[in-house]
DNA sequence: GTAAAAATCTAAAACGTTTTAGAAATTTCC
DNA sequence: GGAAATTTCTAAAACGTTTTAGATTTTTAC
């Protein structure tokens, strides 16, 4: 290894007295004389002398560290946002002195191996975790463990039970679909996905709630929905969606993923955005600034979110509060290009 | 903490053994007999008993993990290849049965200070740092614990005691130029940033290189640069090449961010790509692909390399080679839609 | 059947820390 | 000046593992 790390017992040699003394004066224990915890504070930085996290964490059965199980990614597609909520647990974490176990699923590893590794190995105290699924078979372990952890996104049936942070995907759909209404648009198309994601649960469940409060005989409303994985799929829904007869002047795409496809879709048969078509998506993924017109969608503010996530993990950790603790997050809508009045006459 | 977790002393009372054997027989030894082995392995798993972290960790001084410092970051940027890198990363490392602590910049701290840290608390074996600076405090600190790492990227003077991992910017540049040469290109721009990084040095000498290797009178080069976080002065710079009398028919940039602002500025003054001009960046960053007509660039192969620089690391970490450890990887060239012909007659 | 060799197991120490229970030193009180 | 109270310090145990040195058991060789 590196030079010789020094260790409590010489610090205390050096001044002799007990590494008790020492611990307890570094510890900031008041039964140690100002005195003796100034000396030992000083020779400490002198020697520099740094606790050995292995010991402490043997006796204190803690590790100081927290997981962040990073989602599965196929070969390509890795979690745009990972950065951004990698720097703001980083920021958040550094405010408790407490580290982080980055998890990657590969291999032949299963997010679950992944999961039972962090937390059967003790080397973490707790941990997040994204994307939630509508029945998530990693919930059900950890809370069988009793493994402290906050989840990015709710269950689609609330338990009571589970310390979440989520994004209000339902407040926001209504929203993006009322302002559509009110710019004229009264034939709807809504995109999803086929997984079994929560997130899309609430999404539409907000749609809906803004559609069936209309009561306007004009209005209609289409969805499509394919695998996300399945880009040819996707695409081909697209296409279905904008040569249907009395195809749908604005579209809410579930993520932006979908949104951006069916603007590519939407340029290749010539259909002008926002002119012909208004799309709105969710999530503010990097691609979305750059595909002209710009996508309009919400932005859920990950680094926040992140910091949030953070501190409601670090009270579960330190509190074990007995009642469960939640946030739901109000999405930023950003309105770029995408979106616009109704076009006038009949297409 | 969650369910109690099972020891060893436990497992060795279970089977009536001591300790020692228990520990020995999991190893593997081969002064435990087979039958011994096998009845403890059962047991282990009956009883789900995983080693305990801090125990193992304390004896072994080895942590098991190894660092990542992820690069300092403003309140908007992060480093866009983080998701490639962390999952090459973490694809290794299960290979060696290491896990992945990830040391992210922030508030107060400086990169040094994290650094410090990771190494200090003797919570990673060893650590992967990025984004080599022309002199960089990090790697003196480094060397100067003696404490294993492999750089991604080197020093622009190779002083052949650093272990790294480069990708040759140098072959790059050089191949991009002479592309360009044969299309016709004879006036050519260099965009390049303040920043003393290393790489933008070794790209610079590549292009150099191709560019003193012709004997062509009529060749020219000229080159603009700015602070890589001054978007304005960036702006601004890109401007004035392309206004300037003469100018260049083709601007090779030492990364994408700066081609792509060109492009943008580019279409602003009516300068058709690649009708007027062709540009070549260097990264392959997300935004390449989707701003028109596509940015020709060359892809690091991030995951690839992060995969093989752990395997650097370990064999540091493990063997403590007496040799310098060194790659040069050859990043490949995407031939998108922002280069082509020289345009025939004098604009 | 016994001595030597080989195979198998184990007690104890070590890693570096924190905490507990109590010892030693100092101060206070009358 | 001595007992009591208070302040200050410390020895020892504990956390869970691996390794070392050696003990015990079994096998081999004659």
């Amino acid at each position: 290894m590196g030079a010789q790390r020094s260790t409590l017992k010489e610090l205390a040699a050096e001044l002799d007295i007990s590494v008790a003394t020492a611990s307890r004066a570094l510890g900031g224990y008041e039964d140690i004389s100002a005195k003796t915890r100034a000396r030992v504070a000083q020779k400490a930085r002198e020697i520099g002398y740094v606790p050995n996290s292995a010991g402490r964490m043997l006796v204190s059965g803690r590790s100081d560290f927290v997981g962040l199980v990073v989602p599965v990614s196929g070969p390509f597609l890795v979690d745009a946002f990972l950065g951004e909520f990698v720097t703001g647990m980083g920021e958040q974490l550094t405010e408790y002195g407490v580290d982080l176990f980055l998890a990657t699923v590969s291999g032949e590893k299963t997010e679950l191996d992944v999961l039972r590794h962090v937390v059967e190995s003790g080397r973490a105290d707790g941990m997040i975790i994204n994307r939630i699924a509508e029945r998530d078979e990693r919930i059900e372990f950890l809370k069988s463990r009793n493994f402290p952890f906050v989840a990015h996104g709710r269950l689609s049936v609330e338990d009571g039970t589970m310390n979440w942070l989520d994004t209000d995907g339902q407040a926001a759909f209504t929203k993006a679909f009322d302002m559509l209404y009110d710019l004229g648009h009264r034939r709807f198309g809504f995109l999803t996905i086929d997984e079994p994601m929560s997130f899309k649960h609430f999404r539409e469940k907000g749609l809906e709630a803004a559609y069936s409060s209309k009561s306007d005989p004009s209005l209609s409303l289409v969805k499509a929905s394919a695998k996300r994985s399945n880009e040819v799929a996707l695409r081909e829904e697209c296409r279905k969606l904008l040569t249907s007869e009395n195809r749908p002047t604005a579209v809410l795409a579930v993520i932006d993923e979908l949104a951006i496809i069916l603007m590519q879709e939407a340029e290749r048969l010539d259909i002008a955005i926002p002119g012909d078509l208004s799309v709105i998506g969710f999530d503010n993924a990097p691609a979305t600034a750059l595909t002209p017109p710009g996508l309009s969608t919400f932005d859920q503010q990950i680094r926040d979110c992140a910091r949030q996530m953070t501190d409601m993990l670090m009270t579960v950790i330190r509190d074990r509060p007995s009642e469960q603790l939640t946030r739901l997050i109000q999405p930023v809508f950003l309105g770029r290009g995408s979106h616009g009045p109704a076009p006038r006459k009949r297409l």
